[in-house]
DNA sequence: TAGTTTGTTCGAAATTTATCGAATTACTTT
DNA sequence: AAAGTAATTCGATAAATTTCGAACAAACTA
């Protein structure tokens, strides 16, 4: 039997934009969503950023407390995925034009 | 007469989506924005932030260097405006959302 | 020219953020 | 139960950002 954990993350009304920007201001953790917002779900494990685990970590932590990501477990791994709802119910477009032009 | 002197920024092509987004990411800096984006143009002593000038300035300097703002002399002063052409031409849609979502 | 207004620059202190290795937690597999 | 895999947390350090007062610069005004 597969276990869920739920894991800390802000609720919809609770996403600061300032945060989110501040989060997806950084080039790592951009990086972290694009290839998140082509794949649509993607573990942590499965980004090759020539990186310590910790460091990666870090990035990871701020994405969800920021509430751009949300993460589940599955299994030992953890899925991520965009908050794409909650933040285009709460900012919208904002994530969409980001993402288009993070991708050129 | 009046002298206009040229202010550094960088340009069109060489705006980064990251600084961008660094820069939009402080509240005080939002809020410049949101008032300029209001009337159009601002100059920098019709912000009635409490806090000392020379900590304003900082903020429209980093305005001004991620490019979000440009900023030209005009006598006294410096009369601020959003380089809303530059952003649209090299990322659609970002600032107007960013200034919709910012003005809720 | 002296004084005033507007805003910047400088230099230092405080705060925040990023980075990394080691230890730890959660879960799976053997 | 022991070992392996995935990712976080901890603690320390480094780097970047923010803040502020004092000094400076540019342009106007009396």
């Amino acid at each position: 039997m597969t276990k869920h954990t739920e894991i800390q993350q802000p609720l919809r009304d609770e996403i600061s934009l300032s945060k989110v920007l501040h989060a997806l201001s950084d080039p790592v953790r951009m990086e972290i969503i694009l290839k998140i917002a082509r794949a649509g779900q993607v573990a942590c494990g499965a980004f090759d950023i020539p990186m310590p685990k910790s460091t990666l970590s870090h990035h990871f932590k701020v994405l969800r407390e920021s509430g751009v990501v949300a993460s589940r477990r599955e299994g030992n791994e953890l899925i991520n995925s965009l908050r794409s709802e909650d933040l285009e119910a709460r900012f919208p477009g904002v994530l969409d034009a980001i993402i288009a032009a993070g991708s050129r």
